[in-house]
DNA sequence: AGACATCTGGCAGAAGACAC
DNA sequence: GTGTCTTCTGCCAGATGTCT
């Protein structure tokens, strides 16, 4: 007797991912979020994804893709999160594909290592909540849908705790914390309710006599360091003001 | 010395919550 | 509706430090 398990088709299972970095050195003025993508043969920008093998979970796919197309090795600090299920029939033109979209965050440090001759990094800005494109190109199949997704909750997440995505490497001045939001969001923040906003969920980087430890590598008088204190996250999220924007320069 | 950048603290006004 | 209190916000001045 057939087995109804194997008498239907089915659709190939994919995992695609949405990687988020700041592009230039953290720290300095006039960050930009960026997007790392691939470049296919006939031109088009993708998303890094990669099918899910026989007997292979999502976990699995997702670690294997970091690996072949990004040369990142799994570790404790980086963080992946699932964005939605994308199962439109018609979404890839070369079959019935549902994809399970991701999203991650590469430091600066690791983009130099990326596979130059396929991967590149492109530009994110705009809003697509005020009906503004956010890549650059469009990207083939449903990708600007996931890229769309992906950058509205990790902006929604910039608004209420630092650096939640892990952009900025800790120990980090509350400057440079405020141009990685700024770049996040794609807008200028007020620096004094910035301030305030993110101090709680901070603490002060120390030296070994207990001492806040300063950084004389930013312009003008040094800035204290700081590092995210732990337990402050998920208070942070749950703050229910957005952060009030600068006017433009 | 002057320009510039950052940090800190204070002040005033706006807005919301609450009691009456 | 009015008054009071608290919280949030924007603005400012002064101190501190680097760079030219």
């Amino acid at each position: 007797m057939p087995s109804a398990l194997t008498d239907y088709p089915r659709p190939n299972l994919a995992v695609d991912l949405v990687v988020l970095t700041i592009p230039e050195p953290a720290g300095s003025r006039h960050l930009e979020l960026g997007l790392v993508a691939l470049r296919r043969p006939d031109g088009r920008a993708v998303l890094p994804g990669r099918f899910v093998h026989e007997r292979q979970t999502i976990r699995e796919t997702v670690i294997e893709l970091m690996a072949e197309k990004l040369s990142l090795r799994p570790r404790r600090s980086l963080r992946v999160q699932m964005i939605d299920v994308y199962d439109d029939p018609s979404r890839d033109e070369r079959g019935w594909v549902v994809s399970v979209a991701h999203v991650t965050s590469l430091l600066t440090e690791h983009l130099a290592r990326l596979p130059q001759e396929t991967t590149e990094v492109l530009p994110l800005h705009g809003r697509a909540d005020r009906g503004r494109r956010i890549t650059p190109e469009p990207l083939a199949y449903d990708h600007d849908e996931m890229v769309t997704t992906a950058v509205r909750r990790a902006r929604r997440r910039y608004e209420r705790s630092p650096d939640p995505l892990g952009l900025l490497r800790a120990p980090y001045t509350l400057s440079q914390l405020r141009h990685v939001h700024e770049a996040v969001l794609d807008e200028p923040l007020k620096r004094d309710t910035f301030n305030r906003r993110m101090l709680p969920y901070l603490e002060a980087e120390l030296d070994s006599r207990g001492e806040p430890v300063l950084t004389s590598e930013t312009v003008g008088r040094p800035a204290q360091l700081y590092r995210l204190r732990r337990a402050s996250v998920r208070d942070a999220e749950a703050g229910p003001f957005p952060l009030p924007r600068s006017p433009r320069a």
